[in-house]
RNA sequence: GCGCUCGUAGCUCAGCUGGAUAGAGUAUCGGUUUCCGAAGCCGAGGGUCGUGGGUUCGACUCCCGCCGAGCGCGCCA
């Protein structure tokens, strides 16, 4: 066997023993195989705790086994020397030749390097941010569209793949509370006196789709205010009704010219949503309307559909799921007394929908406040007879903004929340994104507004950066050809400083791996900083510009591969690697 | 009250799904530049992993009880 440059060592360590396994012990074949990164060099490359777990099963001393596995484990190139410790470790050392040619690895694959095949080619969907469009996305969005982002990134680099989908809930009274609240703001800019409702969309927002529409067709949607608030519910007393009267006399007034204004509001605040994500790097593959979910039937029919398999039952008018019987607190509504569907009649319309798309994995992300939700859609799909284990959710805790170590005010509805738009502008996109995800998402989040915007070496950001940069300003200045860089004898490297940069490299695969199946992007953030922190200790450490020209190209070809690794992390997390700063 | 998530260095957080002596950053203190970018590097101090039990060769990790925090418990989305 020769050294596959881009083998994954662990898995290949894995196998090895796996092999080893069947040959010392067939019955207990089936044994997970747990090959992990000691955290002392004299425990070698990477150690095996098999024989230890096999101590009890087998009734053997664990040394026992250690050395008759040992024994057993096919030959391999990339083994230099295979060490019993402990109470039973098997600790492996990896050939330094094998560990050297991870430079030329990383040189010849480029952008491609660190892609794996965990995902095999499945299709995986992650749907994210899915924030209702009445309104600017807020920085609670924000983390979502970064984490989301990145862990279909993630995913895709791991052999998924991946579709990238935003839900858009076009349907509902959200929806129709901005119509509304656009309508009033309009009606006012045509000089009508009215009280606008404290519970009414308030931001600017509004008033610029009003103008919009005025500028555009003057006083075509004028009606008298009188008709607008009559029999409306005192609001002090009942504030949702009174809404609700409004939006019922507003759909009465305009008749067909509501939904010019309601598709008005929906279209503007959809396009600001989009543009929004697009420059900060989050793009979608679909756009997924609620509404076309009522549109071509699907949930009418799959609320039938539940009727006749006896999972609904009628109570107090309204249609209940019995999602009890699937471990959830209570029964939940999907079609109230007054035969409107509930929002989580069309959510099993689109799981359903999902489902016969085909995807293998199907990941919502989710705010950390809709855990109550998970119980309730893992019923449904049960119900349906399909598989819930094909869905995961993924929930993403709150960011909190920090400004002179006080937290940054922000309320919802006043419209004084803090927008994602104004926290790009004022930190920056590469700062914004990696912020983000640099904590595991079901973290509070305290957000260094001070922290990201510093242009400093406490700023991580910039740390893994300037990494990058450094590399390529030493490249620069030796002025040669990079390609020629994959011949270079890397047997030269040997110090210290450069068999830890070999192992980060050869790392790399596994970390992209390990984020995808723990859905977990994070750990791309944190070994990115481990690997920039090692770099410049070797930078501080070692000229690379000598004069004998093998060692120069050696160490070059290695602080290249390390260039491209930071630039292939960094492009997961959405983050620029830029050459200069 | 019930459910979910979480308590790791002064502060912000990792900890490879149960492994060997628990790690970073920051803050504090002390060093470092005639030399490839000091947005850098080197060093020091700092811990009963909330707490009390249990499971086993072995627990920050798994189970149970307490203490504390956040979120959720609508015919809202």
């Amino acid at each position: 066997m020769s050294i596959i440059p881009s083998v994954n060592f662990k898995s290949h360590l894995a196998d090895l023993f796996a092999q080893a396994l069947r040959a010392v012990a067939p019955e207990a074949a089936q044994t997970d195989i747990v090959i992990e990164r000691p955290k002392q060099v004299a425990h070698g490359d990477y150690a095996c705790s098999l024989a230890m777990q096999l101590a009890k099963p087998l009734r053997k001393p664990p040394r026992v086994i250690a050395q008759a596995l040992i024994g057993a484990l096919p030959v391999s190139d990339m083994v230099e020397k295979v060490e019993i410790a402990g109470a039973g470790f098997i600790n492996v050392f990896i050939t330094t030749a094998a560990k050297q040619a991870t430079v030329k690895a990383v040189l010849q694959s480029g952008d491609a390097y660190g892609r794996g095949m965990l995902g095999a080619g499945r299709r995986a969907q992650v749907e994210f941010v899915s924030a209702n469009p009445t309104g600017p996305l807020h920085v609670g969005h924000g983390r979502g569209a970064a984490y989301g982002a990145s862990l279909a990134n993630v995913l895709d680099a791991a052999g998924y793949k991946v579709s990238r989908e935003y839900y858009v809930n076009d349907a509902g009274r959200q929806m129709d509370i901005l119509a509304l609240s656009t309508w009033l703001r309009y009606l006012e800019s045509l000089g009508a006196k009215l009280v606008f409702p404290g519970n009414a969309y308030q931001g600017d927002y509004v008033r610029d789709m009003a103008q919009q529409v005025s500028a555009a067709h003057g006083a075509k949607y004028l009606r008298p205010v009188e008709e607008v608030f009559a029999h409306a519910p005192d609001f002090s007393e009942q504030p949702d009704a009174h809404l609700d009267a409004l939006i019922a006399n507003a759909k009465r007034l305009l008749g067909e010219d509501y939904a010019y204004i309601h598709n008005h509001a929906l279209t503007e605040q959809l396009g600001d949503c989009r543009n929004d994500l697009a420059e900060f790097g989050v793009h979608f593959d679909e756009w997924f309307s609620e509404q076309s979910l009522f549109d071509n039937g699907l949930v009418a029919h799959v609320v039938e559909r539940l009727k006749t398999d006896n999972r609904l039952y009628q109570q107090d008018g309204a249609w209940w799921f019995r999602s009890t019987a699937f471990g959830d607190e209570k029964d939940r509504v999907v079609q109230r007394d007054n035969g409107l569907y509930t929002y989580f009649a069309s959510d099993i319309a689109y799981h359903l929908n999902k489902f016969e798309r085909g995807f293998d994995r199907i990941i919502n992300v989710w705010g950390a406040d809709h855990h109550g939700y998970i119980p309730r859609v893992n019923g449904a799909l049960k119900a349906l007879g399909l598989d819930s284990g094909r869905l995961t959710v993924a929930l993403v805790q709150f960011a909190v903004l920090y400004r002179n170590g006080q937290k940054a005010a922000m309320s919802t509805r006043s419209g004084e929340f803090v927008t994602l738009r104004d926290l790009r502008r004022e930190v920056g996109n590469d700062a914004t994104r990696f912020f983000y995800v640099m904590r595991k998402s079901d973290q509070h989040l305290d957000f260094d507004l001070d922290l990201a915007k510093s242009q400093s070496n406490e700023n991580p950001v910039y740390y893994v950066q300037y990494a990058h940069a450094r590399v390529h300003s030493v490249l620069a200045q030796w002025g040669g050809e990079t390609a020629r860089l994959c011949e270079a004898d890397v047997a030269l490297l040997h110090s210290d400083y450069e068999k830890v940069l070999l192992q980060h490299l050869i790392d790399y695969p596994q970390i992209i791996e390990n984020a995808a199946q723990d859905l977990s992007p994070h750990l791309i953030a944190f070994y990115l900083k481990d690997l920039a922190a090692d770099f410049h200790s070797y930078y501080n450490a070692s000229r690379f510009l000598v004069d004998d020209e093998t060692v120069k190209c050696a160490r070059l070809a290695l602080i290249a591969a390390v260039a491209q690794v930071i630039r292939n992390g960094l492009a997961l997390l959405g983050v620029s690697a830029p050459e200069k700063m």
